[in-house]
RNA sequence: CGGGACGUAGCUCAGCUUGGUAGAGCGCUUGCUUUGGGAGCAAGAAGUCGCAGGUUCAAAUCCUGUCGUCCCGACCA
């Protein structure tokens, strides 16, 4: 996928992606002007190419969310420390990465606020106010949102100290609504994934020790990424009656007794991003899949010495196009035509319209695909004017199959079930990719993988008939357990 | 939070060892010629050397502190 066809690099700022991923990964962030860092450690400005990424992982996520029931709200970013520590092993789940408001103006507060690192306490004390029967049930809120995190150590959308996303919070009757709700969701972030980031997901069961504080359940989507760690890209939780008790949220339910509700929450934040943006991208820059691209296609106007048709041909090409609701401009700038097609590779715009004289002779215009590397079959065709708009369409359907396609084999290749515990800890240490084996899914034994391999369970399946016996300790075996260390 | 590296023009970097007038390439501005894979020529503009102290007649250069970025680890959902 990458252009080897000469050594040097196409963008000089951008080093191979195979020679060091975090440095490619970190300048084809700042090149394609998704984000700036901002004058405030380990924060990024969203520039508007980065916040058009947002916005549209945003709009199609969101109509999932009303399309299962589900209604957005906002509730306020400082959260009363009172209100925090509610629930013990939250609190103690997050503590090391709050941020506290301590003082308004001059005047020291008579009790901290924490800037929110998740919503749940919150939520769960406006939930208690809202919810007396279980006619009120069940709350179906998301809330799109900021949310701050004292990280250590950051990098654009992978880990910031704020970062975007949208959390949902449910309250149900019954654990067995809350589980479904849990399930359901897990299974729109997996198919959101899957058909619009284009980023092949593994999803299941956290561990004990890699649960939600808090939580009863959590559900994960992984994805794999090209240096063989995985990207947890979204988390489900099916929070018991845990939150409810510590909150308050209880109804009196058609038996007359008075209940506990069961919750749920649920969050994907621009990490997703994050995750697109190594799975696809190559040693150009990035690779966008159409239905996330901020631009689905640029037309490039080709102008010769005493022939300027080109320009405004391409402004009328594009404005047509607009009006089928493409989301496509003409780059009219002052600029060599070469210049533009790298431009606009690296910023991986999925398709290019070429527009010359001899197109504007022929009634014809050149489209260039950005998931084919230079030369390779099917990257340039030539097609009718008239027949453009079919042809954008197909060209934007099929780079999105493709990359799909090539991001899948990539995760084929580093998933192994493994039988022998050395070879299952060599490949862990190694950085394989996602190591499944059949597991014992005890603590202790997954504390003794860490501290053999730094590598954790990702996710949790049913055994498939596996050895009955743990690959790591020999006990028992439970379930299968994907491992692989970690982002 | 530990180990390592780095902050000099918009970008990539040289200069620092051995203190003495702020440098290059690319980019930018203007003009002309160009334009189907990062165009050419000419002229021009552009830097409190991250920030704050200190040493010194003199600091980009030496010392201390601090902020930030990157890499490796720890922590983390």
């Amino acid at each position: 996928m990458s252009d080897t066809s000469n050594g040097s690099p196409v963008v000089k700022e951008i080093p191979p992606k195979e020679a060091d991923l975090s440095a490619w990964y970190t300048a084809v962030c700042l090149k394609a002007e998704l984000v700036s860092y901002a004058p405030v450690r380990g924060c990024v400005v969203l520039r508007p190419y980065g916040y058009g990424l947002w916005e549209n992982l945003q709009r199609d996520l969101d109509l999932r969310f009303k399309a299962t029931g589900h209604e957005n709200a906002y509730f306020p970013l400082l959260i009363p420390e009172s209100l925090l520590i509610r629930e013990a092993e939250h609190v103690e789940g997050f503590a090391p990465e709050v941020a506290w408001v301590t003082h308004g103006g001059q005047e020291k507060l008579s009790e901290r606020l924490a800037i929110r690192p998740t919503s749940e306490a919150m939520i769960g004390t406006m939930y208690a106010q809202w919810v007396h029967s279980h006619r009120d049930l069940p709350i179906l809120i998301n809330q799109w949102a900021n949310v701050v995190r004292w990280e250590k150590a950051t990098r654009p959308f992978l880990r910031t100290m704020e970062f975007l996303w949208q959390e949902g919070h449910t309250a149900h009757a019954s654990a067995a609504q809350a589980r479904e709700e849990t399930l359901r969701m897990l299974d729109v972030y997996r198919d959101f994934a899957e058909t619009v980031a284009a980023v092949p997901v593994i999803s299941g069961v956290k561990s004990a020790g890699e649960r939600f504080p808090g939580a009863v359940e959590t559900y994960s989507i992984e994805a794999m990424m090209p240096d063989g760690k995985a990207l947890q890209s979204a988390t489900s939780h099916d929070l018991g009656q845990n939150f409810a008790r510590a909150y308050g949220i209880s109804f009196t339910d058609v038996d007359q007794q008075i209940k506990f509700a069961y919750t749920t929450s649920w969050g994907m934040s621009w990490r997703m991003l994050g995750a697109m943006i190594m799975t696809h991208g190559d040693d150009r820059g990035l690779r966008l899949p159409p239905k996330l691209a901020p631009l689905e296609a640029v037309v490039v106007p080709i102008v010769r010495a005493g022939d300027d048709r080109a320009v405004a041909s391409a402004r009328e090409l594009a404005a047509h196009l607009q009006a089928q609701g493409r989301r496509v401009k003409a780059d009219d700038r002052d600029e060599s035509p070469g210049w533009k097609f790298t431009e606009w590779e690296m910023r991986g715009v999925p398709v290019r319209i070429e527009l010359g004289p001899k197109d504007l002779d022929a009634g014809t215009v050149v489209l260039v695909r950005r998931d084919k590397n230079k030369g390779e079959e099917g990257a340039k065709t030539v097609v009718a004017r008239a027949a453009l708009s079919g042809a954008l369409s197909a060209a934007l359907d099929a780079v999105q199959a493709a990359l799909y396609e090539q991001a899948q084999g990539q995760l084929a290749r580093r998933r192994y079930l493994v039988q022998e515990r050395d070879e299952f800890l060599a490949r862990c240490r190694n950085r394989d990719g996602f190591i499944e084996i059949a597991w014992c899914d005890r603590p202790e034994c997954e504390a003794q993988v860490k501290a053999e391999t730094t590598a954790t369970s990702r996710v949790l399946m049913p055994l498939e008939g596996e050895s009955p016996a743990c690959v790591v300790c020999a006990q028992p075996a439970r379930v299968r357990a994907c491992f692989a260390q970690s982002y």
